[in-house]
DNA sequence: TTTTATTTGTGCTCACATTCACAAACACAA
DNA sequence: TTGTGTTTGTGAATGTGAGCACAAATAAAA
């Protein structure tokens, strides 16, 4: 296929197509057509092959996806090939159950280091790691660490990310409501679980 | 303007316009033009008015819209003009952060029941609410509930979500990862925690 | 009244994502 | 080798949302 950009739409479906691969994986299956990865995602074939034909040919036809290989591909798209380091930033009760989410790991994806503000919980032990003070998070680029959790209170969230990007942070996954400014080489997803829910009375 | 189609992308935005709005209500603003909201929201002022455009006529030309009224008129669009109350189904880490969630009750929510599987956790006080068993989902319909927030594991969620269907729930804010089957009938929208965080290193 | 500066509301255009349709590739049986 | 049934990969068609430009409406100054 010629050259053509790659919607992010396609993007953020890859992981659910990993995740699908993955489990298959599991279950030692070989291959895997578009329909049948369809049918257990709950999406169309079409959207599938297309997004996938975006990173060049990764089934045989007359056979299916090879679940092994093209899981792998994905990973390898995703940068998840390798464990990603996150920083969670904000120690409260949303925070630590994100800590204890066992979601992140089937992904390659650990949460390395937990800031707050609070001097009260600075210290403290959340599942195997200690709460660090948010002063200490310039040291993030020395540690490696791209990627932050943000689930700090609205009125913290736009000096804490100016510091986050300062540390050299690329990826950003806010929880705060409200606008967040920052550097277009900054990616950030906004995760607003108020608004969200309250999409749902409207189609009642 | 002749009748269209509302865009779901349109419904997504209209909590950020009512936090909007409802931000300035508190700062006694009377009225706001759609290039000010823009810069506050951070996108851009024809989409906002062309959102707006669609529920009928809210500002004046040459003057903005109207605070109060305009706050108030996108309440009554999301049916957020009377109190919402929604179930959480499943008293873990993150059900017990979503109760003490502070976001959702500027928007008339309120979580007015929590369910769970396990013995050990049922009848305890999480909030001030007790966690009650599973087995009583099929009293939410007397209770008027038609809300669910799922935060189950993956293996229970699709044999709950059909207890909360059975119950007359018909709104589903699901946290649990992999594909949920709900009828036609009942609006879901999904938060793959996981799935969200793992974009980011694409753009890394 | 007239002019100037705002600002909304909306038809139109453009860009882009989704869906379709089909040729090419493959497996397997006859 | 030929034929049949799959399945992928992709150009093209379709559908849809975002962005734009501008007329209409308003306020305030001249």
């Amino acid at each position: 296929m010629k050259y053509r950009r790659i919607p992010d739409e396609t993007i953020q479906r890859l992981p659910m197509y990993l995740r699908g691969f993955s489990l298959l994986e599991d279950e030692k299956e070989e291959t895997v057509s578009s329909r049948r990865l369809a049918v257990r995602l709950g999406l169309n074939p079409h959207q599938i092959r297309k997004d996938l034909s975006y990173f060049g040919s990764f089934g045989r036809r007359g056979v299916g996806y090879p679940v092994r290989a093209t899981a792998q591909r994905i990973r390898r798209i995703l940068k998840l090939d390798k464990t990603q380091k996150a920083a969670l930033i904000g120690a409260g009760r949303l925070g630590t159950a994100l800590v204890a989410y066992p979601g992140f790991s089937s992904f390659n994806l650990e949460i390395a280091a937990i800031f707050d503000k609070d001097p009260q919980k600075i210290g403290k032990k959340i599942g195997h790691l200690r709460v660090e003070s948010i002063e200490r998070l310039s040291g993030l680029r020395k540690r490696k660490i791209q990627l932050a959790i943000l689930a700090v209170p609205a009125e913290a969230a736009q000096s804490v990310t100016e510091k986050l990007v300062k540390a050299g942070v690329k990826g950003l996954l806010n929880f705060s409501p409200g606008h967040l400014k920052v550097p277009a080489s900054v990616k950030k997803i906004d995760i607003d679980l108020a608004s969200q829910l309250s999409i749902l009375p409207y189609y009642l």
